[in-house]
DNA sequence: GCCGTTTTCGGCCCGACTGTTTTCAGTCG
């Protein structure tokens, strides 16, 4: 049982519980408890097998009555308390609140007052004409969520970061046009950088926030509006996405930005602290008494409550606050300290730019170092070369290599790991490589001893430099192989192999929590792009927003070393 | 339901916008 679907259920009965209304503070322990556990590098299954219960209370948001329930979702799949609840409404049910505008309340009036049970038969009674007379609903509330239940149905739901980041930069762009608007800040998730964005969240600063919100309702991107007031606004895009607005005045910049960058954990937990200091924090500022005493900037909002500032990608509400108290927080790494790209295509195999287009292309963003990892036999979709066509492309970088000052292309591949472990190439070949990165292309779906094995074997070859993707996740289309990660961290930090932060943006693997996992191990890691075309390169930068949720610092991660460090690195194992 | 360096009981973040409401509940950030 993954611990993602052990939190999908537990937030499943908090929804449930929503529809019964129970006491909303045990609603979101139920919340607090799934959204901690999404964000655990550990198994909850391996924690309970070792250490029982106990071992299951230890972890935040999770007592007595949760654990318990946990052992028995373990054990069964299921829980006894959810099953009833779940026979009480039908799953159709549940789907009906993911209808903007629709909440527990409006949903349970729908179920008893009409018998309605899905968002089908919402859509059809509305139309029908079956809910006049029906407390609370009128004309405009009918229209809105007919409204909601079209967008619901042409979204997919989260987006990419990367596609995410394309499309707040064009209306930022946009809102920079407007005169009125001081300052302008993608906040949320965005800022923080999560590998998939819900929403566009913007903050922007100004004196006269109506006339910004008029022109920011009106931009040509804008296609719906669900609320428009003067320090607060929602649209739906023409691609259907939701962008948030805040407008406040100068001097509450930092608290609101505070705010809506979030998320929501940290923010509660940072209010928290306040109350017990005798304090209030909302987005317009730091109150004592009613008095505004900081929310200038981000640093003051922190300090008024004995925290050093805490970066963006570490807003979790988490353990981030003890190490901000204590003084721990990492030194977190940048986009500069990256030296060099570890594993990128050319035309050799399924590259569209040649290696000497790369090179230039590298050069350029001041690169040092690059490592040209074509394809092997195996991967054949992917044109991966035989032993016979790799050495000819490694004939050529040694001679481009003669032409370049201050800069080196090192030679490697993309080794395959065959479902028995042993590699795609022989060592005799390996060892003409500088760098070899070794990934999983075929069988996914071995069972979990297997797949662990298999690449734990390929660890234990004294060439393998790096595991490439090394869950082989692709963000909203494959889930990652079975795998016992613990087990493939110690394997690494064993034999010393580097584990990828590969940074295509529908990958992101190693992941954030699994990155702080790796980092506490000692495993170094290796950010590479993967790109198969030289703009990809430029991907790096997803890479590092990762590493740093991850908590990596410049010193974890091995391209951040100057060429002679590096080579060192590679060549430890041999 | 969870939690505790004052507490094992009694708190639990704080605020904006909408619609249909004669004064605020529901939903959302
Ligand atoms: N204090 C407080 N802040 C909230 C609450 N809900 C949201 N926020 C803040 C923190 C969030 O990061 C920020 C933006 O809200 P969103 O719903 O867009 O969430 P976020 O961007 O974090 O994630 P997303 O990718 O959009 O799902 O607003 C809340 O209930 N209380
Ligand atoms: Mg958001
Ligand atoms: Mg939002
Ligand atoms: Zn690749």
């Amino acid at each position: 049982m993954e611990n993602s679907e052990i939190a999908k259920i537990l937030w499943e009965v908090s929804e449930l519980l929503e529809f019964k209304s129970e006491n909303p503070f045990k609603i979101r322990a139920y919340q607090k408890a799934a959204r901690n556990i999404e964000g655990l590098p550990l198994s909850l299954e391996e924690s309970y097998k070792s250490g029982g219960i106990k071992a299951l209370k230890e972890i935040p948001g999770i007592g007595e009555a949760i654990a318990e329930h946990i052992e028995e979702i373990i054990k069964t799949g299921d829980f006894k308390k959810r099953k009833e609840l779940l026979k009480e409404f039908p799953k159709s049910f549940l789907e009906m609140i993911e209808v903007q505008g629709i909440g527990p309340k409006t949903a349970m009036l729908l179920l008893k007052k009409r018998g309605i049970d899905s968002i089908e038969k919402l859509e059809k009674a509305i139309k029908s004409g079956a809910l006049k007379g029906l407390v609370g609903f009128g004309e405009k509330k009918e229209q809105n969520i007919l409204q909601g239940i079209t967008h619901k149905k042409k979204t997919i739901g989260r987006h990419l970061l990367s596609e995410a980041h394309e499309y707040a930069d064009l209306i930022i762009n946009q809102m920079g046009k407007i005169k009125e608007i001081d300052q302008l800040l993608a906040a949320g998730s965005l800022r923080r950088q999560q590998e998939t964005i819900g929403d566009i969240d913007i903050l922007a600063t100004s004196k006269n926030p109506e006339a910004v919100m008029h022109a920011f309702v009106k931009l040509p991107q804008v296609k719906r509006i669900l609320a428009q007031g003067p320090t607060k606004s929602s649209v739906i895009l023409k691609n259907e996405m939701q962008a948030d607005i805040r407008v406040v005045d100068p001097k509450c910049f930092g608290a609101a930005a505070h705010y809506f960058t979030g998320n929501k954990l940290h923010n509660i937990k940072i209010r928290e602290m306040a109350v017990k200091l005798g304090l209030k924090i909302s987005e317009y500022g730091v109150f004592k008494n009613d008095k505004q005493i900081a929310g200038k900037t981000e640093e003051e909002v922190f300090e008024s409550v004995g925290l050093s500032y805490i970066p963006p990608e570490l807003r979790e509400g988490s353990d981030e606050f003890e190490a901000a108290k204590k003084g721990n927080l990492p030194q977190l790494i940048n986009y500069p300290d990256i030296r060099g790209d570890l594993h990128i295509h050319s035309t050799y195999s399924d590259g569209a730019n040649t290696i000497s287009e790369i090179a230039e292309f590298a050069i350029k963003m001041e690169y040092e170092y690059i490592a040209i990892t074509d394809h092997t036999q195996s991967t054949r979709v992917a044109r991966g070369q035989t032993a016979r066509e790799i050495i000819k492309e490694l004939e050529h970088i040694d001679e481009l290599n003669s032409s370049y000052k201050n800069f080196k292309i090192l030679k490697g591949a993309e080794v395959d790991i065959l479902p028995d472990g042993t590699l795609d190439y022989k060592d005799e070949l390996l060892k003409e490589l500088d760098v070899v990165v070794a990934a999983v292309h075929s069988r996914f779906k071995m069972k979990k001893d297997d797949m662990t094995k298999r690449i734990c074997t390929a660890m234990k070859n004294k060439y393998v430099n790096i595991i490439s993707h090394p869950t082989g996740r692709i963000i909203r289309r494959r889930p990652p192989y079975e795998l016992d990660m613990e087990e493939i961290l110690k394997t690494a930090s064993d034999t010393g192999t580097y584990l990828e932060l590969n940074s295509q943006p529908d990958r992101l693997d190693l992941s954030d929590v699994n990155c702080r996992r790796a980092k506490e191990m000692g495993i170094l890691i290796a950010i590479n792009t993967d790109a198969h075309t030289k703009e990809t390169l430029y991907f790096m930068q997803f890479g590092v927003s990762t590493a740093r949720r991850g908590w990596l610092e410049a010193k974890n991660v091995i391209n951040t070393n100057p060429i002679a460090k590096l080579m060192k690195l590679l060549y430890a194992k041999r």
